[in-house]
DNA sequence: CATGAATGAGAATTCATTCAT
DNA sequence: CATGAATGAATTCTCATTCAT
């Protein structure tokens, strides 16, 4: 009976923490980090200006709770693998299942990728913290193919960013919408097109 | 005798241009764009803070110009490219051919990259004038050999986009130091090892 | 039956008042009454920050609170003081005597004086309840002495301030430590000289 | 002809300086340092806002500003003061020189000694700046006097900063109005008597 | 055209005070 | 009464832009 109170005022809080969280997201996204005012946060949080700094100490400290948050989400175990599947079906689940998160934090995500090349440090929470986990495991399962020898022998390090550079350049692009060309292309298609080629490459055998 | 002054002005307002340009390539890329003052790049120019507006309307129109100043360095031809010669050859030297200009412009990449963000302008510009000029030759270049049966049949812009995507992601992660495993790996090393997985994929056939 | 709970509340609500006020002059003494938040205050008193508004209607009533409470501990009586001793070890012992409460309320003194530029009140108010009580009855002393012809006729107002002014000035450099040659001269020390060249003055006769 | 218009300028930012310090201290001397804002300062002194700061780093540098002034003000030569004089009428005449500094910097010192409680540094450059310059030259004096045997021998840095403190309290009293006993006492009475005082002491010998 | 002093519209952040629980 | 989250007015300082010289 004692906690309750206690646990009831944590939650509040953890409530407001992702109300305030998601109204400066919708900010971000919308204006850029530098142009988003804190007044117009605390506007789109439903808050007043003031109660941003009981929960964040610093406009900046948002985007770093952002990691934090899409972070702790994407903790959720990778979607088991059988192994022995077909690599292409498997392939596909690991990008799908780790690129839903991308969907569901596409508005947190933009903002964020904007300041990473700007601050040094959000670059290294961004990588150790979102892109680390997802490229670790598909490490491991390309280096073990490689071991038996069913893949090539190419560094996983490099095999495997190139997966997400190439997913994330033409998602990117499909979402800039600066290029008409991708208005036909679905999501999916583009996925598999990809999976596809880095499986099998591009000339034919 | 009234074309020649003119003429002569306006290569010294090229000049200074350039010398603008420069001062604010140099601060940007040492600040990035937001923290860069129009004072420092007045000072990196070695001209007044008002000589900046005779040139240039806004501090943002720097960014476009820069645009296109690394754009008009990119017109250059094309490495010829026999189209008979081995791809593996060809599609290194492609891609080594224009990512010099990355290495040339490289500072300046980086802020321009973080504003694509902010602005819908810049990104449209970027792409039309930077990336295009590069991806619809190699486009050209795929979409030759698909029709020839030697590459298979998918879609050359979400393939050389993903190319792109693979290099850039691995470039970029080299260049930020986040990643220790990057800096045993060369810039030659990783742009062979990419065009190769594009070429013949991870499956062993 | 109904006074005692009164009572009893009341010696609760004079404790919690004290309480607050040791709490504020703890964070005065340390930061000073601007750079003093009602946060800290509440912290160091051990209450919330709303309760401090229970017994202080304003941040700046507690200044004029601390006047008070120094105030009261003042009016305990001045050390009897036999007006037949020598005047020396008289003015000695009423100086020692009221600057007693200097020491013991020091950290406080600073942050009040600091206020005492910034508001005509609280400059009267410590006037009147700190300053007057001492000097009061050093006048009368002075006066006393000056009618029966053993001190020269100046204006025992004069005189007193003169006094308290040099005690004050020689106290408040040794304390702050701007001019080393006070490190080796002790607060005695410096009372006995002042003393001295009150009654005696600078000239030999 | 080439130094004129650097020197205009000079001159020009010279004039600004004064006149953004000269509102200051107006605004300061009405409303304390503290209460004083950046904006009313910028009215007082007729310019705007970012003006203050293209001359003043920040808000506290103009106190520092204004113990400069004084200083730089007070650097011309005291009163020769024929040594060989009425040790009365020499001091005086030093006091009366020295705090003629005061009655023309009146408004600035206020907001001056208010800050003294709050700021280290203020309070050092203060008390070297200018009571330093002050009591050096007494001391000085009160030391040679005490060599030849005409003044008793105590310690000069007591004497002469309590003659300052007993001057300084008297002064700040019948300036702050808190006791109405000090209206009819004129400034030149008040330094006379306490000048006389420190001479002959209170005892009649 | 070059200059750089002046501008003043913001922006992030703080903090005394209130008030629902 | 106690609490402390919420408030939002107020403040200092920045900086792109202008314009008189």
């Amino acid at each position: 009976m004692s906690d309750a109170p206690v646990d009831f005022k944590e939650q509040m809080a953890e409530a407001r923490r992702t109300q305030i969280l998601l109204g400066a997201a919708q900010v971000f996204a919308q204006k850029g980090y530098h142009k988003a005012t804190t007044k117009q946060i605390a506007r789109a949080a439903g808050v007043s200006e003031g109660t941003i700094y009981n929960y964040f100490s610093t406009k900046r400290d948002l985007l770093f709770a952002m990691v934090d948050q899409i972070a702790f989400d994407s903790l959720r175990p990778i979607v088991a693998g059988d192994t022995a599947a077909d690599p292409r079906d498997l392939l596909n689940a690991l990008v799908r299942d780790r690129f839903s998160l991308g969907e569901k934090y596409g508005s947190l995500m933009a903002p964020l990728l904007a300041e990473i090349f700007n601050d040094v440090e959000l670059r290294q929470a961004l990588y150790d913290q979102l892109l680390r986990p997802i490229t670790d495991h598909l490490e491991s399962y390309v280096a073990a193919r490689a071991a038996s020898g069913e893949f090539r022998q190419i560094d996983p390090v490099v095999v495997v960013r190139g997966l997400m550079g190439a997913l994330m350049l033409n998602f990117a692009l499909k979402f800039s919408g600066v290029d008409s060309r991708y208005d036909d292309i679905s999501l999916d298609s583009l996925r598999e097109q990809i999976v596809a080629l880095f499986l099998d490459g591009l000339q034919v055998k």
